[in-house]
DNA sequence: AAATGACATGACGAAATCTACCTGTCAATA
DNA sequence: TATTGACAGGTAGATTTCGTCATGTCATTT
């Protein structure tokens, strides 16, 4: 159950709502790690509430409820992350897609690795500066909560300088 | 529908059967692009099949049936690689675990660090001994058939190096 | 001749996820 | 005052995926 582990890991980091966690997903989960909802992340974070891995800790205007974890939240947390799962559930459709690139004939090929090359290129400098904006604004912020931002950083970079390697490779042959 | 696409893929390379399917997902594509498990690929098979988008071409021993892409089952996987798709499905259980990492206190997060670090050198030097081999044994293949494999190279050779900095930050801090 | 293990396909119920809908609040703007 | 858009939470039905059990074949080894 990833979800509720990607929503336990989220509310590790402070206490939020359902709406603030469905934002997270977007900003921060959703290219490199994990993709959900808000129709799946309410229900879910009302089980969680059921089961004491989190609670509501504020009733706000319009509804809303901010949840923080729970000790035993943080438990099972833990106790997920240092799990070493040797059998990951990996989806990605956008990898998915360049292993199938060799289906294709040269042209086609060549189109799909220039998106490639430019996307990923747009995607790794939004992120290197994100990076550097973090570290001139909070000198002092401590170098783990940087480290998922280096990983999709250097994880785009990688992915264009393949895509810049593809097309050469696959212009010379 | 990436199953759907995942398996034209595969069947535009050669003629499969759905057990040589499974073994394909697993060899191929599960740690780095789509996982899926044979009670789900059987049923798609017959979907594909019954939808014209693939056909039985041989029957061999023990029920085996071998499937062949059509000419409409290519013109669809070629639509879908070629459609710009700008919100991706990505699921990512082991990139979940890095990203939540910032959970963790330093101590631990040093134990999912080396485990990741080690893992994920030995995956690259799996894969890039068997680009080596295959570019040995077989030198007039074609390039675009190992761009795939040496996006997983460099994938994992990029986790490995993340991982090695991120410890090095951690013992600096 | 029996046992083993890889080959090969399938069904079924449970769980996760998607898509599309819905209801209402509050603040800022036209 | 009316409108707009962000905020906030939810449901229902369909689809996808998972986990497990089941069935039988064929080749090799004991």
């Amino acid at each position: 159950m990833s979800l509720r582990h990607a929503l336990l890991g989220l509310l590790a980091e402070e206490p939020a709502s359902g709406y603030d966690l469905a934002r997270k997903f977007e900003r921060n989960l959703r290219r490199y790690a994990w993709h959900a909802q808000h129709s799946q992340i309410y229900p879910e974070l009302n089980r969680l509430a059921a089961d004491g891995l989190a609670a509501v800790v504020e009733q706000g205007p319009r509804g809303r409820r901010t949840y923080a974890i729970t000790d035993a939240g943080r438990t099972e947390l833990r106790r997920w992350v240092l799990d070493p799962n040797d059998e990951p559930v990996v989806r990605n459709e956008h990898t998915l897609k360049l292993f199938l690139l060799s289906t294709l004939d040269a042209e086609d090929a060549r189109k799909v690795l220039q998106q490639q090359a430019e996307g990923s290129r747009q995607e790794y400098e939004r992120l290197r500066a994100a990076i550097d904006q973090a570290q001139a604004n909070e000198p002092g912020r401590p170098a783990v909560t940087l480290f998922a931002a280096e990983l999709g950083a250097r994880y785009f970079q990688t992915l264009h300088e393949w895509a810049v390697w593809a097309l050469d490779r696959l212009d010379t042959a």
